[in-house]
DNA sequence: AGTTTTATGATTACTTGCGATCATAACGTG
DNA sequence: CACGTTATGATCGCAAGTAATCATAAAACT
């Protein structure tokens, strides 16, 4: 029992490390039948610990770099619609900052397949700023600061002192919970530094899913009264109803959508393709950018 | 002909952007036939640009974070065991910067297989960082700056004044050529950032393998006379012979491997499984840190 | 325009990986 | 010690991916 669990680990922090590994050298490795590396597999694949691949075992960056399936499925609704909704803040020219977080990581996705250029984008996460300086035209400076590795996130003194160097026209913050009394987070690490950037940005906008409705973390961040701009997949009566009475003026969301709609102009990046998929058309690449694809 | 390689282009970056895709997937988003996207793939492949896997691309960290077979074909003799030297410097409690390089980046796989811990490293290479924030008792932080994405490396004034902040034991520093007058490299960036560390740094290492043997690179770093250790795969005669008259006192490279394998002691860490596999026993994994597998 | 070269997609036969089933061996428990 | 549980490895049919071949279509060259 034990042992197997242990093995398991192993195989988990060695797909880790390697990133990438095929099924017969995994067997090799460990020197178990294919059978048994298959079970192995299916279990880290079943704790969404590791993505399968034909003949091999692929670890996505951070459990967060997501693959293509994962992403068509993990949240294809909401949560990409709500981030598509953010990239109306994103101007060419401007400088943006870049929390770690799920959402934010999503937006950061969406930016990928639509971005405006050129622009400067700061991050304390990894798989942002990775995934980001990629795309020609976009500057990605990191912040600097301890290597969290079950995060992906660069936290701490230093982390803090090199916000220090910066001046952002707006903020994308992640949090953790959401009560009628304002936004928290788990580390006070998190909240000091999201503070120091809060008084860095011209705006911010606060990213939170659905998912942190009325969780209270132990960490308080800001009050509803200070809060720029909230962005969530939250409709706002539900957040009324909730006990938080914010202004749909410092609020985009699904109610924001047809409104923002026009004024956001242009979410036509993603949905061009798509749609010439979904009518059975030939794919045309044609021209578009590689980031359309 | 040219939209040939133009489609190229964009596979590569759409493979690099999203780390792993299916076949199917890339024939569905060029809409072309699987037989084309095979070959397309072949031809990347064939240039080292991707990593096929069955019924997939994969794009390996930054061509640098190399796949477990990469890594055996690739300097398995002399920039392995030249790496493994450098691990003899590293001891528990102190603080290392690691550089950007390739030869620098296999002191670090050669560290993440026989970790010594506890430990601070501070290093401008994101995959470095990445890898060895996975070791639990590794503390790793990453340096701020601008993210160069062909080399996964972090530069500029930011990347300088977050140096102000560390004071180093060691430093691992790679450059791109190595001629009788001294060390050089490619760009000013480069060779500013690393001053800086000589600076902060009680000793340092330059990690130059064979082939930057009389190369010389437009910006001038150190002279001989200041360098404190060099650590190479060249033999000691050949830099004499090229004109370059290191003392052995300052050189870390094939002909100190007797005298400095039992000081360094204990290379033992990755020949043992090998040698298991090798001579047809089960590859017994037992109790070995998942690092050695 | 005519010819050669190149790229493409369909078909084929082949290889590889997968999941299910089953028998066996190891482990734990009463 | 006998029992049930669990892990393992072998086998097999099936599905998926691949490489090779060939005919067609599109470019490139003369």
């Amino acid at each position: 029992m034990h042992v197997i669990l242990a093995r398991r680990e192993k195989l988990a922090a060695l797909i880790e490390q390697h990133r990438f590994l095929p099924v017969k050298e995994l067997c090799r490795r460990f020197g178990v039948s294919e059978a048994t590396m298959r079970r192995d597999l299916a279990a880290l694949h079943g704790e969404k610990r590791i993505t399968r691949t034909f003949g091999g075992a692929l670890k996505e960056f951070n459990e967060r770099f997501p693959s293509f399936r994962e992403r068509q499925h993990r949240a294809s609704r909401s949560k990409t619609r709500v981030a598509r909704l953010a990239l109306g803040l994103l101007e060419a020219g401007k400088t943006y900052f870049f929390d770690s977080g799920t959402t934010v990581f999503s937006i950061a996705e969406a930016f990928r397949d639509a971005p405006v250029t050129p622009i400067t984008i700061v991050t304390s996460n990894l798989p942002v700023g990775e995934m980001l300086a990629a795309i020609p035209g976009v500057e990605v400076f990191q912040l600097a600061g301890q290597l969290l590795h079950l995060q992906s996130t660069l936290l701490g003194e230093t982390a803090q002192r090199s916000l220090e160097f910066w001046h952002f026209d707006w903020a994308f913050l992640s949090t953790e919970g959401m009560t009628p009394s304002g936004l928290w987070n788990s580390q006070i690490a998190i909240v000091e530094q999201q503070k120091v950037v809060l008084r860095r940005s011209a705006r911010h906008v606060f990213c939170v899913d659905s998912s942190k409705l009325n969780r209270q973390a132990p960490h308080f961040l800001i009050g509803w009264n200070e809060i720029d701009t909230l962005l969530t997949d939250v409709p706002i009566q539900k957040l009324h109803a909730a006990g938080i009475m914010i202004d749909p003026a410092h609020y985009l969301g699904p109610d924001s959508l047809k409104t923002a709609a026009g004024e956001v102009g242009g979410e036509a990046g993603e949905s061009a393709p798509e749609k010439a998929v979904s009518e059975g058309k030939p794919p045309v690449e044609g021209d578009l950018p590689v980031h359309f694809l």
